[in-house]
RNA sequence: GCUCGGGUAGCUCAGUUGGUAGAGCAGAGGACUGAAAAUCCUCGUGUCGGCGGUUCAAUCCCGUCCCCGAGCA
């Protein structure tokens, strides 16, 4: 008799190894839980594709699982990297795919969850291999950039890049920086860059692809309560316990939302009460973007205009789908 | 009660030497290939507190009333 597995059998898992379901929605959407669910159902393990939950530090404000939930479902990816690192799209992706084929070895399904549309992108079409930027490089674009402004210098980026400068707002430092780095680094301009095939990181992957898109009123309820729940559940020890650290506040960990503003407030610039405020504004804004890219950019198989509070009849249906691909 | 400030976009406030007004924030939509929870783009008619008066023309000047703040009594 064969073994089964949430009525799958063993003997189909072998055509498993070359499949990901992919979780994506706004923050507080439930993706984890979500995740979790189908994880259980289908032998998975839940990967994570969030920019801020890949750091140590700040597992409460970056909304991290806890210690239950990875209990009952193996999670990779979570509190990898200590706050002081300033990772990347491609530090994270790597160590995705690294993740992904030890799973896929082991039988397992990957569930890759996160609101980072950007990492999900890169691993779903890939990336253009762009060598990594020599940090002596990335040190004088910053020092350009502090010294004679964006502007300056993406007018200085249209005198050998007009076609990248062209695309992009003269007011946009982090892509401006970007596209001076690496014509510094690389004598090649972004743009002829961009027009090479991009890299496909998990050639043979497909990708069953789950995008929650609930109703704004809804989610923002929700982040207001989260938010809430951060600060019983010691979001403020956390943040003091960060601030001693001493770090440069431009890292990303130190940008993570709410970590600026009670930072705020634990040096005193703040009160908490405007603090708090402050960054559910943020979270709220946040929400609305990622909504905006996943809605407009990330193709997606099935599409749940809630949020996911362990629904059994969208469980089902979506368990119903992915047998259908398996 | 008197004196002095204020009352202009959802909020904080500019401004018009009289020709019906504009920033920041909020809000809405959008973009996004190596810091992405980042970064950026687009979108502004509102009895300019009410009512009168002067004027070709008032949000602006004058009168009066209402509201808020500070001071004096």
């Amino acid at each position: 008799m064969p073994k089964t597995l949430g009525g799958i059998c063993w003997e189909r898992l072998g055509l498993m190894q070359n499949f990901v379901i992919v979780v994506a929605g706004p923050t507080a959407s439930g993706k984890s839980q979500l995740a979790i669910d189908l994880a259980l159902y289908f032998n998975g393990a839940v990967v994570n594709a969030d920019s801020m939950q890949v750091y140590k530090n700040t597992p409460i404000i970056a909304a991290c699982p806890n210690e239950n939930d990875k209990k009952i479902v193996p999670h990779y990816l979570y509190e990898m990297w200590d706050a002081s690192f300033n990772s990347s799209v491609v530090d994270w992706a790597s160590e995705a795919v690294k993740c992904i084929h030890d799973l896929w070895q082991n039988h397992k399904i990957p569930m890759l969850v996160g609101g980072t549309g950007l990492y999900l992108d890169a691993l779903i079409n890939g990336v253009t291999p762009i060598p990594e930027t020599k940090p002596e490089v990335k040190k004088k674009v910053a020092e350009m950039l502090k010294c004679d402004g964006v502007v300056k210098c993406h007018q200085l980026l249209s005198s050998f890049d007009a076609e990248s400068a062209a695309k992009l707002s003269c007011n946009d430092t982090t892509r401006v920086r970007r596209a001076l780095e690496v014509y510094f680094d690389t004598g090649k301009k972004l743009s002829d860059w961009h027009k090479q095939p991009m890299k496909k990181l998990l050639p043979s992957a497909r990708f069953f692809v789950i995008s929650l898109l609930p109703d704004k009123a809804e989610l923002d309820e929700r982040c207001f309560l989260r938010f809430d729940k951060m600060i019983a559940q010691g979001a403020l020890d956390e943040i003091k316990a960060l601030s001693a650290l001493s770090l440069n506040d431009k890292l990303p960990a130190m940008r993570a939302l709410g970590v600026p503003e009670l930072l705020g407030y634990v040096r005193g610039k703040y009160s908490l009460e405007d603090a708090i405020e402050s960054a559910k504004l943020h979270t709220r804004q946040y929400a609305k973007r990622q909504r905006t890219w996943f809605k407009n950019k990330l193709k997606a198989d099935a599409v749940i205009h809630q949020c996911y509070l362990g629904q059994k009849e969208i469980l089902e249906n979506l368990i119903y789908d992915v047998k259908k691909m398996l």
